[in-house]
DNA sequence: TTTTATTTTCAATATTTTTTGAAAGTTATG
DNA sequence: CATAACTTTCAAAAAATATTGAAAATAAAA
């Protein structure tokens, strides 16, 4: 395998493993001919290197750069626009996390809450008290995994690699 | 808003988050139906609840023993099968984790792995090992998130949201 | 064994998500 | 200002994914 099929076959994973992250195949292709080139690319080469339409690189660069995946980098000289991506992957997994925890978890915790607005003529019951238990108790732990992964994506990438990682032995 | 309605409000709510976690919606739905269903259920009862085929219902029913989610029961005396759901919301966590650990994380590193094979003629070029390296990264990371997923699967709830919990403050 | 109840499968269909490409928009340059 | 270089938008097309429903398979009952 050539250096460049090498290059490919990463691009080709990483695309495939994005789409388990929430993120597209596309974007996630992006992001790894990104990371795997030392030199800023622009739109053009995306393009060329991934066959894709111009379209589909500008709204993927868009969306990478939302998430804080890539930056945008002019080029002194140069008219056109040059993107460059996030190669540590301590920074990668924390914005990917964080962007993930904003669009999830908070419209979790307004549905569950809204799902406890019971009428009266039902709140005696003891089938809905059995229902409120378990969507509070659903609300609890979500709120718990969200303030531990809310550390998590604010600690540093020492603390977690050296420190969490041996409690977890 | 009745008993009822809050029950199915919760059904859709869960059906939605599910997509975001690789599981279908009508796998989340119907795990969130078995959840708030203290009494097992048929299969004839999840399509008429959730107004899906047959054949929809089957699946997604496998899919979720597949996933340790849920379990077929017998009933004495009854001829149909009968379903009942996991509903300790750590134990439904665990189980969602450790299924996706194994589906996604070996792939990965599998495909890691089988990216740094390059040419003897390319080997020696610096951005040959530049490239080698932050593959490496990615798998050491990749290797030490996986490991403290494992444990963490394994750990029981107590220490988890106490202990762990605690020191992530 | 035959009948009947129940579950499973899978090709066809529907739905959702992604991608395209051409037109409209923007910004720098002469 | 006009032109050229480049970027953004979005309706339509394509691709990926989920769902249906009826037929085949299986298993219990008669």
């Amino acid at each position: 395998m050539t250096l460049e099929e090498a290059k490919n076959k990463f691009i080709q994973t990483w695309g495939g493993l994005g789409s388990n992250w929430g993120i597209n195949k596309t974007m996630a292709q992006i992001h790894a001919l990104l990371m795997v080139n030392t030199e800023p690319l622009t739109t053009e080469d995306v393009m060329e290197k991934l066959e894709i339409s111009r379209g589909n690189a500008n709204i993927n660069l868009r969306a990478l750069c939302d998430w804080g995946l890539v930056e945008r980098m002019g080029v002194k000289g140069e008219r056109k626009e040059f993107f460059i991506a996030e190669k540590d992957i301590w920074r990668v997994a924390t914005r990917i996390a964080h962007e993930r925890r904003k669009r999830e978890v908070e419209p979790i915790l307004k549905a569950l809450s809204a799902a406890k607005e019971i009428d009266a003529k039902d709140i005696r019951k003891k089938e809905a008290q059995e229902f409120i238990e378990f969507i509070e108790s659903l609300e609890q732990f979500t709120r718990k995994v969200d303030g531990a992964f809310d550390k998590l994506i604010k600690a540093d990438q020492h603390w977690f690699t050296g420190t969490l990682l041996k409690l977890l032995k």
